[in-house]
This record gives C-alpha cells, structure tokens and sequence, in this order.
DNA sequence: TATAACATTGACGTTAACGTAAACTTCAAT
DNA sequence: ATTGAAGTTTACGTTAACGTCAATGTTATA
C-alpha cells in the first residue's frame, strides 16, 4: 500500500494527475482512516496499464475502456480483444501518420531547397547592388 | 475585392475563422463604407501562405511572424531567411516524429502478436473447458 | 506541543483554434 | 417598403489533460 506521493514519485506524475484518474474512473486508490488515498499493488499495476497506454497514443477513455472490461472479464478475453482490436487500429492510424508526415517532409524539402536558393539569389543581388 | 463570405468559400473555412485571423492579427481587411470587411488581393495571397503553414504544421503565431516580416522588409530577404530557418526546424522535427512513430509502431506490432498468441491460446484453453 | 511537510477538497485556469449564439445591422431581391 | 439572407460585435463554450491555488486537515519529527 503506497501513498500518492510515493506513487507519483514512482510514475513520474503529479499527485494532481493521480487524483484526475481517479476522478475519471481510471483508478480506485482506498482510504486510509484518517482519509488519505492508498494504492494497493492492483492500483499500481492498472497505473503501469495506463502510462503504457498513454505513451501509445492512446486517450484516457480508450484506456479506461480497455482496463474495465478486465475487470469485468476474469479470463481477460474480453480485455485482449478489445486490447488486439485497438492495437491493429493504432497501429493502422500511426502508418497513416508516417505516411503523411512522410509526404510532407518531401514537399518541405523541395520547399526548402527552393528558397534557399531564392534566398541565395536576393542576397546575390543585394550584395551585387552595394 | 471579396466578402467574407466568399473569401471562406474560396478557402473552405468558416467566416469566423477569418474573424479570427483578423482578430489576432494575421489578416487585415478592408472596411466597406458599411463596416462590411472586404479583403484584397493582398490579403488572399496571405491566407494562402496562411493555409500552407498550417498544413506544414506551423501555429499561427509561427506564420503570423514569417508573414508581418515581409511586410516589414520589402526585399523579401528577411522573410526568407526566417522561412528557411523554421523549414528546417519543420522538417527536423517531421523527422524526429517519424523516428519516434516508426519505434512505436515496431512495439505495437510486437505486442501485438503478443496478444494475440495469447487470445489464441485463450480461446483454445475455454473451447477446451467446454 | 509546535512545526513543517504533505494530504484533502473545491474550483478556477491553461492551451490553440476556433464554435455557437444572441442581439442588432446591412444588403439584395421582390 | 418588406423580407430573408448575410454581416457585425460581443461573449461564452469546447476539447483533453491536467495546473494552480486557497483553505483546511493529517502526519511525522523535534
């Protein structure tokens, strides 16, 4: 059982963040007596979920989405389904960016190249008119 | 000269978008003797260099400052020069997201087969249980 | 006990780029 | 003149993920 400082310590994240995801429903941390929020190393394992999820572009609903329906499902079929499911999604939405960015990259190159050499040219006939 | 209406016909974006655009100070328009803003060529040359810098992924204020260089400096030479610098970092930075997009797509996949191997299994383990 | 560090709640703020809408004015067609 | 469409200004709302802060409570240490 660890306090919210110490996880936040342990994630990387503010303690403001943790009460956010508990807000939202992402996490359940319990309560000590006196009313300070516990995480249990269930907490601690979904928060490995979530940073996991975060970092592939996932948003916290689709996170939520994907941890509660193992708490649902035992057998954690249902998680993994949906897990594969919006995996192949992500992964089909990131080719689709690297392609894009890809493209653009070109163009900007081109771009690039044209004004440098335009660039060169005016400064070319600015020192030519001095 | 055109009205804002058609201005955001031409361009696809809302009359509010270019409210906007005046609002912060990238177009200028023309008052009609009624208040109704007008936009000259000159403004349609800039929306269009307005339009490519966000397509190129620049932020307003980014185009807002390589657009009031040139009107600062006829010769165009400034504008270059700081069109040509924010290319670069454009660029370096198109790179550096399809660098990271590529690994994160490489560990996707891998889980990806991960979790699948295991809902395969899975799904033998149940069909076997019924 | 005192005190500093840390926890809590509640609530407003931030970010960039608009969207929405009310109230009023202007324009163009009939 | 009338009317419907479109323009104006003003101002609040949206989005996702928190940040910031005040007021108050709890904990651990000296």
């Amino acid at each position: 059982m660890k306090t919210i400082r110490e996880v936040a310590k342990l994630f990387n994240v503010t303690p403001r963040t943790l009460r956010y995801y508990e807000e939202i429903g992402l996490l359940s941390p319990t309560r000590s007596h006196s009313k300070l929020r516990t995480f249990s190393k269930k907490e601690i394992a979904k928060l490995k979920l979530i940073m996991r999820g975060k970092r592939y572009g996932f948003s916290l609903d689709e996170i939520k989405e994907m941890i509660m329906l193992f708490d649902r499902d035992r057998t954690g079929i249902q998680q993994l389904e949906r897990t594969v499911e919006y995996g192949e999604q992500k992964i089909k939405e990131i080719e689709e960016k690297i392609q894009e960015l890809t493209q653009l990259k070109r163009e900007l190159v081109e771009l690039h190249a044209t004004f440098s050499e335009k660039l060169a040219k005016l400064k070319g006939e600015n020192a030519k008119n001095e």
